[in-house]
DNA sequence: AACGTTCACGTGAACGTTCACGGGGACTCG
DNA sequence: CGAGTCCCCGTGAACGTTCACGTGAACGTT
């Protein structure tokens, strides 16, 4: 019968490395079945003698058949792909993003693809060009304008992290930026700051959200204000931080507090203040925006606006879920995260 | 001729919202040209009438049309994927090496789907069992046995992160534990230390490398040794290193330097004997296994091993690519990354 | 003996692309 | 005017699965 088919086959199958993938019907043939019985043995269905399921069984192992995730795909949908686009996954700030865009998209039983970009807008690009072929939806950090983004996704759905709603004619969720440096300016004034400085990042793309909301307080509280106590921190990290308090410290001395753009910058300036004999918060007062839990492990313990990451990743993966459904995504304050004041040792 | 059709489909396109996602067929007809030309059109081929093109593309936007990633898959290989299991996203240690994963896969043009099992062996088998079906490949830390493994996932290649090569019959990328250990051993040993205790990880798999390494080093060095001194700390994390420390500085204050099972580990040590009045490293020394940069902003900054994580990362993608290749898998020091010795201030 | 049921399995079709061809029209050149 | 060339476009096939059926055998029921 099909002992010769078999035999042959045998031989054929561990002769050489196979130079292309054993498909189901070469299993099929394999164990004198059809490929709907093969297809019964490897997803466990029912209507299946367990004789031949394990004779199909073992012409799988001798074969080595997997079978193509493609050709699945096709057939019975369902299966949702997600691209994350992160800039700096050694910013611990990132991968608690992750953590929350992973941990809702499992929810869901979706993939999620991450890409790191590190900041730089070339593999922004890149990143884009491949998700556009090969995600449902893409999720992540972007400098590329709406234009340029739109352009190289076309027609995959996108939600931008940290854009305002209304800046991005794409699914955004962001962070209540005013809200929370309403907070930490107050806190500053009320311990008897004036002069208070702004380590912000690099304005690449304008004054950002960060630093707008910085002056409009600072202007609020009447407040002085010096162009020159705003330094631009090109690297988001504690180096970066160092380098510019650096900078501050040089040209104007007479400011008594800074907020940092995030953690690592605030945690670099307050190295960087100590380095120069300052005490922190004594001398100069250091306020975070991140909340990082390395916040707490520093010295002095960084006073920072704490931002629920975790949260913000799952909000970028309900919005998605709502561009796909082809409701309206969510706006205002159901698309923010509100930072909040910790208070701890530097400030 | 076509005009009616488009004006059909026109219609009926913006009518209501697309049950069902349009193919390059609709697109076809409401272009009035075939599949061919669209197909032209969407991947900038040649051959093709720029005033068509333009048409297509314009029934593109239309049909909000998107090729299929798994159509297009079926006919063009190449595409590979690969699964990224990780233990703890919130572990800084994690994400770096994930860094190395993504880098390497990049470069290859793979795409990696990443899961954070949380250590959960429930949630690898969940990951495990998506990846069987999804992935070409899988990378990652995983608690379940060989067996379990491979009955989970029959067929793809795995490759562990952290076993020794020897341990398991899948690829595996290694820490030279031993090396390090050795290290760092003689260092406290040369700083006069005789009394050394160990804050391991949660022996739930048996001792481990570390504990071995580090009781092979003490005995070789002609310390003393007792089973108190090493204690279990169920959580890798800060607090679980300051339990630790807690419960080992109650029930032996006669050690004068502790190793941690990682620098978290060794950090939450740090605080709690702190907390208990010790000054680090002068009435005890404690040394880190990770090489964290936050290492070096805790006070005082801890002296640790430090791990190439990156590269830890990225040869496990080498080991795939040999896996997938056919060809023999790296073994013994290619396929290890060696700690270094870093001394700052904490031993 | 006729009929329904269950079990184990096979057959054609469909999924949505791209690839390898093949063909017709316009234009050029001898 | 015929032949050659280029440009643009269409047709059948193939990719590897699963789904919805259909079929025949064995077994029981009336």
């Amino acid at each position: 019968m099909w002992a010769d088919s078999e035999q042959h086959e045998l031989r054929d199958g561990q002769a050489d490395r196979p130079r292309r993938r054993a498909t189901i019907h070469d299993v099929a043939r394999l164990a004198g079945v059809s490929r709907q019985t093969v297809s019964r043995a490897v997803n466990d269905k029912g209507e299946i003698d367990p004789v031949t399921k394990e004779r199909v069984l073992e012409a799988v192992r001798l074969l080595d058949y997997r079978p193509s995730r493609f050709a699945r795909g096709m057939v019975r949908k369902g299966t949702v792909t997600t691209g994350l686009v992160i800039p700096d996954l050694m910013n611990p700030f990132f991968p608690e993003v992750a953590a929350g865009v992973l941990e809702a998209a499992e929810q869901r039983g979706w993939q999620v693809v991450v890409w790191d970009s590190r900041t730089d807008a070339d593999r922004e690009r890149e990143a884009l060009d491949v998700f556009s072929h090969q995600a449902d939806a893409v999720i992540g950090y972007f400098k590329n304008d709406d234009a340029e983004l739109g352009r190289l996704l076309g027609g995959v759905p996108l939600v931008l992290l940290e854009r305002g709603p209304q800046q991005t004619r794409f699914g955004a969720v962001g962070i209540d930026v005013a809200a929370g440096m309403e907070q930490g300016i107050a806190h500053l004034v009320a311990a008897g700051h004036r002069r208070i400085g702004l380590l912000d990042g690099d304005g690449l793309s304008g004054p950002g959200p960060r630093r707008t909301a910085f002056l409009d307080e600072v202007r609020r509280h009447g407040l002085p204000v010096d162009q020159g106590w705003i330094v631009l921190c090109s690297e988001h990290s504690v180096a970066g931080g160092a380098a510019g308090m650096s900078r501050l410290l040089e040209a104007h001395p007479e400011v008594t507090a800074v907020v940092g753009f995030n953690d690592l910058i605030a945690i670099g300036a307050t190295r960087t203040a100590r380095r120069h004999g300052l005490r922190v918060p004594e001398d100069l007062a250091v306020l975070g925006f991140d909340g990082l839990s390395l916040g707490e492990l520093v010295e002095p313990a960084l006073t920072t606006l704490h931002i629920d990451k975790r949260r913000l990743g799952m909000l970028a993966v309900e919005q998605v879920a709502r561009l796909r459904a082809g409701e309206a995504p969510l706006t205002g304050a159901d698309a923010w995260v509100i930072p909040q004041l910790v208070v701890r040792a530097s400030a």
